[in-house]
DNA sequence: GCCGTTTTCGGCCCGACTGTTTTCAGTCG
């Protein structure tokens, strides 16, 4: 999948230098389009083609099947060469830099000899800049103020910040409640991608009460800048330095309004395809037919997608990834939702690195409503999260008996559980006569994250008393790779098995493309929280949007099996294993 | 450069905001 993304760079940087050049609009959006393709496909770009499945592929033609072909043969690819030899690299890299476009660029390069990402910069600097056409104070100072904010924010928001900041703004309109009908978080967070560059919050209201609530958003107590201020759009960029648009739309708008605003653009471009097609079409702001430009509907999303003869379209798997093609066909899967969810299987308490009591962990699952939940405290060798040995296990088991008095009667179950290490040799951190009194056992690996460690897994997943493979790639929210992994044959042992892959909230491991593998392959992921502190436990919410980002179907994941089927799923595992046999 | 529910040629989403303009250009989503 790595060639995928490496494509998609070129034509991604192409693209770039193509308009840098002044070349053809729509040939430049093409280019662009083939390397969001590329980097959106689920399958490799190598394979496609071996099969010839990539002609028939939407958006990705003769021209760009010859580029990526030579790509693949030589290592690079002429046109790509050639470009380079006539644009600086290097400066187009700004085009990164918020308010800074290629016209900007262009200038500075023909008239002030600008040839790199420096000389730009120090153009801006000495005041250079200024003596362009166009270029006023105020312009210069925001070009500044791009730069800086640049420099810092290169990193994307996690989702779990980008969470937070919206609660947050949404709290804060809380105090207007007066002057909307309908308020809603769009874009990339609305889709719970892994990432978040900005927050879009999107609110429907009539029009005298717009300006007012413009106000109350650049008011909110957070913000440190205003970036644009204005009746229908503002933005602003709050103390952390992100991002926060917000707009007003009239309430006939909404559902047209939050269906272009929660995207993704890929999937936006593929429903204006089809409704041109039908002689509509689509903006924010409703759906009109084209010849006599009447409006037609809009007021719900549900009614924006029945327009075009689709079912409404859960805004996580918004890719074009498929959904257009079963939406239409009304065959789309009902993923999993949050009040599927019956108990979480990963969690910590003071006992070892968490914050909270097992006390408190408890009473705060009840809080939320599920019906059970698993003590997952780290195990011995990993020291620095003060990892309990078996006396330390055995000692919680004598607390958990005590709580379960209390609770059990309510209908509510606590299992003990442990995040067992997984050794360098594959081996498990504590002896098999403990394992078996556990109710439910995590594996994890928290060691050698720079070595291949499939075979680790692969031999923990042999363990007739291993039930969920924690954190299975290593993987660092969003940022950091983690160990190289061969995710095949890990979905093959789960299955062969009866072990279930852990979604992990906190992490975002596994990925949207591992768990559709794992659908398609009828393995069970669990989503948890790995909480550390009991304000952990309650996003749950987003691991389970993760999920459907994936397409996870409440079948396949375990969280959704009351108590009783969760022990049948440790059971059937303990009895197949212990006595040789294995799973169809 | 890509594509086809008017099309193998001729379109490709378009409106808001800001700033530097006196009617528009650049950038963004």
């Amino acid at each position: 999948m790595e060639k995928n993304k490496e494509i998609a760079r070129i034509f991604e940087k192409m693209a770039d230098m193509l308009e840098f050049l002044g070349d053809n609009p729509y040939r430049i959006n093409t280019y662009r389009r083939v390397a969001e393709v590329l980097s959106e496909l689920g399958e490799d770009v190598e394979e496609l083609l071996q099969t010839g499945k990539i002609r028939r592929i939407h958006g990705i033609g003769e021209s760009s099947v010859e580029k990526i072909l030579e790509y693949l043969r030589t290592g690079k690819i002429v046109a790509y060469e050639e470009l380079k030899k006539k644009v600086p690299e290097d400066l187009l890299e700004l085009l990164e830099v918020p308010g800074l476009g290629v016209k900007t660029l262009r200038l500075a390069y023909d008239r002030l000899k600008v040839r790199s990402k420096e000389d730009f910069i120090r153009a801006v600097k000495s005041g250079q800049l200024a003596f362009l056409p166009g270029m006023g104070e105020k312009k210069i100072q925001n070009i500044l103020r791009g730069l800086e904010l640049w420099e810092k924010s290169k990193e994307r928001m996690t989702l779990l910040e980008a969470y937070e900041l919206g609660r947050s703004i949404l709290k804060h309109f809380e105090d207007v409640r007066e002057l909307y009908e309908n308020i809603q978080l769009a874009g990339s967070l609305r889709r719970r991608k892994e990432t978040v560059g900005d927050i879009d919050l999107l609110v429907s209201a009539k029009k005298e009460s717009w300006a007012r609530l413009h106000n109350h958003f650049v008011n909110y107590p957070g913000v440190k800048e205003v970036l644009l201020h204005g009746e229908t759009k503002s933005s602003v960029v709050t103390q952390e330095g992100r991002q926060v648009d917000f707009r007003t739309v009239e309430p006939n708008q909404w559902g047209s309004a939050l269906q272009y605003f929660t995207g993704s653009k890929e999937h936006n471009v593929r429903v204006r395809d089809i409704a041109r097609a039908l002689g509509l079409k689509i903006s924010e702001y409703g759906v009109f037919r084209v010849d006599t430009g009447e409006w037609v509907g809009g007021r719900t999303e549900e009614e924006v997608y029945q327009l075009i003869g689709m079912d409404w379209i859960p805004p996580e798997i918004r890719e074009n990834a498929g959904e257009i093609e079963l939406a239409t066909a009304k065959k789309l899967p009902r993923l999993v939702e949050l009040k599927d969810i019956k108990g979480d299987f990963h969690m910590h308490s003071n006992w070892s690195d968490g914050l909270h009591s097992l006390e408190e962990m408890v009473q705060a699952c009840y809080e939320l409503g599920y019906q059970y939940m698993v003590i997952g405290d780290h195990s011995q060798a990993s020291r620095v999260a003060n990892g309990l040995d078996p006396n330390r296990y055995r000692e919680q088991f004598k607390l958990i008996h005590k709580l379960r008095e209390y609770y059990e009667p309510k209908g509510f179950y606590i299992l003990r559980g442990c995040e067992v290490d997984i050794l360098p040799d594959g081996t498990l951190d504590l002896p098999e006569d403990l394992l078996e009194e556990f109710d439910f056992v995590v594996a994890s690996i928290h060691s050698r994250f720079n070595q291949d460690n499939t075979y680790r897994i692969l031999k923990a997943m042999e363990s007739p008393f291993v039930n969920l493979i924690g954190h299975p790639t290593g993987k660092a929210y969003g940022t950091r790779e983690g160990y190289p992994i061969d995710m095949e044959k890990i979905i093959k042992t789960a299955k062969e098995t009866g072990t279930a892959l852990e979604l992990n909230t906190y992490r975002a491991d596994l990925s949207p493309e591992q768990i559709r593998r794992c659908m398609e392959e009828g393995v069970t992921i669990a989503i948890v929280t790995d909480a550390h502190s009991v304000k952990h436990l309650p996003y749950m919410e987003l691991g389970v949007g993760l999920a459907r980002r994936g397409w996870a179907v409440p079948e396949l994941v375990l969280n959704t099996r009351d108590i009783w089927g969760i022990r049948e799923f440790v059971d059937k595992k303990r009895n197949l294993m212990l006595s040789g046999g294995k799973f169809a």
